[in-house]
RNA sequence: GCUCCCAUCGUCUAGCGGCCUAGGACGCCGCCCUUUCAAGGCGGUAGCGCGGGUUCGAAUCCCGUUGGGAGCACCA
């Protein structure tokens, strides 16, 4: 059954010491799993694992789980490094780096096997040849009878298998799986300590689980619970955060650790992160959710800040109500995490962003939009890099000395909707006067209106003098001088001031919303404001 | 079906027997500022799932119930 040359459980045990770390230091791990793109949840996990090993003064690793190599996706690996990456939650030790290596699952089935045989001369653990029919039978069979479905009693029909009979179809080369031999009765319990959420109590394992999946395999590896058990020995993790999802499987995992007389770790079971489903709620899903990949906030570019910020205070609520940077350095405490399952809302999320973003310097800014843009918008690099001073007068515009910067850029991806048109090349002038962009004022006037506009224009310094000739063209063409008194009379001036304005504002923007229409023109130069609102006088 | 976990405004939460006619934040609504969109300022809206206990007193403790979530794989 195993290779002669196969070390003894001694030989690891030397090879992965105890870790001199200085005491409540925490060693924690994240596994995924290379089965599909990387969920939020992951990095939400992530930043929890890393963040208690930092501030324990520990260590936080990164063991990717491939024991299911027939689900492997071609890449997932490297969308984990760059995830990590993005969120600032690199690895302490991983692939290549650090001494309880190695971090690939699928490269440590040596290990495993040790420890295999070993339960299995200990009789903690028996060969079973159970085929995939027979174990289907017994599972409708349980619930036809309405009993527990599982591999236990006298349906553990190789538990107590004759030896001689075992031998026979290993010589045949039968394939078989190897199983626990779980001990506990019916009436025993098991009670542990969850980190976040205190005492938690179960029935005891009764299940013949299986540690190591079938001999036909090319590689032979183990199931989840068994290699949990033997990297998280060997690996030295002391303390286990992880999804809720495990929590029932904590008494077969107890009972793993003491069959292979290892010192138990600590639990901390993580509330999942949710969406909102008509009334009721379920877990973010991979398939139906595009929020759930973390893809998603990285080609919309919400900064990593941002991001990692909402994620730390929905984890740990005492978080949300600090400052950014403030909150990005306090640790978060397991104990006052939440145990419930919060809804991922992204209006929070951008509202966190903005504010974040209305912190940087327009400097930062452009370097943060062409970072994003290389991969995610490459023809806006291009305008950005020929024209870097026109992107910096742009940004500076409502943000450079005042007091509240306007907070227009939610995520990388708005600077070309919001920003966008102060450049020629990427601003589609509007011609049409029945734009709906226009807010329905007549198409005559519109043409009327721009035209007397372009032709007294003057490119005034002063904000106020420069407004000054929206004032006087409104006046001129009998629109209300200010919001209330057309409120109070509509049918007696074609609209107000705030009509005229959004004219110039949608001519010289091609949007209803942007910074202060004086300062945008300074930008512009008066060549271009000329150009743009000449567009839909024609 | 069995085994677990959970339960305060729409959302994230504070609350750990009297400071609670339940506080904050986001959203939403209104007002103000601005003879411009935003931003900003101010105010408002809205919640302890239900039923029993325990107690002088319960959002807080106990039991039940309802509702939601998860697990019961040679997936992690």
């Amino acid at each position: 059954m195993f290779p002669s040359d196969l070390p003894e459980p001694e030989h690891w045990e030397r090879r992965y010491p105890p870790r001199a770390l200085p005491e409540g230091a925490k060693v924690t791990r994240i596994g995924p799993s290379p089965t599909g793109f990387m969920h939020i949840g992951g990095v939400y996990v992530g930043i929890i694992d890393s963040d208690v090993a930092q501030h324990s003064g520990g260590t936080y690793l990164v063991r990717v789980e491939d024991t299911d190599q027939s689900r492997e996706v071609a890449g997932a690996v490297e969308q984990f490094d760059r995830a990590f990456e993005y969120f600032a939650i690199q690895p302490d030790e991983a692939g290549d780096s650090g001494a309880y290596g190695p971090y690939h699952q699928s490269q440590r089935s040596e290990i495993y096997l040790t420890y295999v045989r070993e339960m299995l001369r200990r009789g903690r653990a028996y060969p079973c040849f159970a085929t995939k029919d027979e174990l289907a039978e017994i599972t409708s069979a349980q619930q036809a009878a309405k009993l527990p479905t599982g591999y236990y009693g006298r349906w553990a029909i190789w538990r107590d298998a004759d030896p001689a009979e075992v031998q026979a179809k290993l010589d045949a080369g039968e394939p078989y799986v190897v199983r626990f031999r779980a001990e506990a009765g019916p009436q025993d319990r098991v009670h542990y300590t969850d980190a976040i959420r205190g005492e938690l109590e179960h029935e005891a394992n009764r299940n013949d689980a299986v540690i190591l999946k079938s001999s036909d395999q090319p590689l032979r590896l183990p199931t989840y619970h068994f290699a949990h058990a033997v990297d998280d020995h060997l690996m030295r993790v002391n303390l286990v955060i992880r999804g809720e999802e495990w929590i029932s499987s904590v008494p077969l995992h107890l009972q793993l650790f003491e069959a292979l007389g290892f010192d138990q770790v600590e639990y901390a079971h993580i509330a999942p992160l949710m969406k909102q489903q008509g009334g009721s709620r379920r877990k973010l899903s991979k398939r139906k959710d595009p929020e759930a990949s973390v893809d998603f906030y990285v080609e919309a570019g919400y900064p990593s800040e941002a991001v990692r910020y909402y994620l730390r205070g929905l984890a740990n609520g005492r978080l949300a109500e600090l400052p950014l940077e403030q909150a990005l350095a306090e640790p978060i405490r397991l104990a006052e995490c939440g145990v419930a399952g919060p809804l991922v809302d992204l209006v929070k999320l951008e509202d966190i962003s903005a504010d974040h973003i209305a912190t940087l310097s327009g400097e930062t800014i452009v370097e943060a939009v062409s970072a994003w843009a290389a991969t995610h918008d490459p023809d806006l690099v291009a305008v950005l890099d020929a024209d870097r001073d026109l992107a910096l007068r742009a940004l500076s515009v409502e943000r450079d000395g005042v007091e509240n910067p306007r907070k227009d850029l939610r995520k990388w991806s708005d600077f070309r909707p919001v920003y966008g048109f102060f450049f020629p090349q990427l601003f589609a002038v509007v011609d049409d006067p029945a734009d709906e962009r226009l807010g329905g004022l007549d198409p005559e006037l519109v043409r009327t209106l721009a035209a007397d506009f372009a032709d007294g224009y003057q490119p005034l310094e002063d904000p106020q003098e420069w407004f000054g000739q929206i004032r006087e063209l409104a006046a001129r063409h009998g629109f209300a001088r200010n919001a209330k008194e057309f409120k109070k009379d509509p049918d007696a001036y074609p609209g107000s001031i705030r009509e005229a304005s959004q004219l110039v504002r949608v001519a010289l923007t091609g949007s209803t919303r942007s910074p202060d229409l004086a300062s945008v023109a300074r930008a512009l130069g008066s060549d271009e404001v000329l150009r743009r609102v000449r567009a839909l006088a024609a």
